[in-house]
DNA sequence: TTGAAACCTGAACCATTATTCAACTACGGA
DNA sequence: TCCGTAGTTGAATAATGGTTCAGGTTTCAA
């Protein structure tokens, strides 16, 4: 007999095929948002496969016709969020007129993000434990592209010279905290006195002037 | 009988006993010691009580002895972690002359501390999806060290005024990124640089001068 | 020496849940 | 109308691992 298994060499599980037809891309769509609701409701742990198809409206068998397992479905979403994040906050950084005005109106955009997306928040901070390679591919993104543009506003003469790469770093920590602390766990303080301040200390530091 | 047990009104379940010998007190160690070692390396999920249990060198049985569950013991460690980041970094930043100068000081001794304990780092934040409370319960006690400790430097004269609980947690998050970007992902990068532009950012801003 | 409290033991229990599977239905082109 | 493909179904499977329990052993004060 001709030796038909183990055809594809590099995968431990085969690869999901993407749907055909307008009813599977429906399922496929109902099983993310689904799952977008579980995770942030529940963290990862605590979600379940079963609640996952509840909630979507389809079987559990569905659920395994579009992802391969609990993880891929996780990973899906934290790609996506993490894409949402970067496509929200990056267009209002760059229409400023400066990259320190921008940065004023990026803080405030990401906490006005944060408290519409808490569920999307909580999903990538977990990836850090579910997925940690996502989590990475995440942070380093953002990272880089704050690097190049602070790079960028350096050439033009609005930043003195320093590592950029720290303090992209800087700057995305300063940003991830204050999203938790006035947007995750407090809706009441307002977003703009908030980036206020802290643009404020990003432009001119914190040493008496 | 003179040291009677205090009893705790709102438990669900009893309380543990202290330890009340040498003996006991030891198993206590070992436990929380292999605890430390078993999250850190393996993540709370992945953790294992058999696996605790046989690196403390004792049975099953008696890990229930001394925690009422895995989130017991891991609340216990959380507790335990948190004095220690903030025993080992708040004195450094107080015994420098000035607050600033302090603040270089307290970054470049973090990112050792952090290296020198990466299970420590990574069971912290884990905590925020484990035992939230504990997390939030963490990270504001820095804050508010943090924002004490700016006030009194504004009373100085050191700093120029604005909000000290949003600066606070701006540089709380500064910090911990770093950390996690120059401390647990990274070995080469000389801390002393890493606090250096951290220091003069946090000094001076970002704006050409 | 002795008795009781403290401590130890680990197999068994039990609940949970990701994943599989074989049979079914819906759809659309020929 | 027919048929192949895509999609659906949910009970059964299987593996995991936290927790209990019914005794045994050690320690130490009296």
């Amino acid at each position: 007999m001709t030796n038909t298994a183990e055809v594809s060499p590099k995968q431990h599980k085969r690869q999901r095929a993407e749907p055909k037809t307008p009813r599977g891309a429906r399922t496929n769509r109902a099983l993310l948002d689904a799952a977008a609701e579980e995770f942030g409701e529940r963290g990862y742990h605590e979600a379940g496969i079963a609640r996952i198809a509840q909630r979507a409206g389809t079987a559990i068998g569905s659920f395994y016709n579009y992802f391969d397992s609990k993880e891929a479905i996780f990973r899906a979403l934290v790609a996506d969020m993490s894409r949402q994040v970067r496509e929200t906050v990056a267009p209002v950084i760059l229409a400023a007129p400066d990259r320190l005005s921008g940065e004023r109106a990026g803080i405030a955009a990401f906490l006005r993000f944060v408290r519409q997306h808490k569920a999307l928040y909580r999903i990538i901070d977990e990836s850090a434990f579910v997925a940690g390679d996502a989590y990475r591919q995440h942070y380093n993104d953002i990272a880089e592209g704050y690097a190049f543009s602070l790079s960028q506003a350096f050439g033009r003469g609005e930043l003195s010279d320093g590592d950029m790469q720290v303090r992209a770093w800087a700057i995305m920590g300063m940003n991830v905290f204050l999203g938790l602390r006035f947007g995750v766990w407090d809706d009441e303080t307002d977003p703009d006195a908030v980036a206020a301040t802290a643009a404020d200390m990003l432009t001119h530091g914190l040493a008496a002037r």
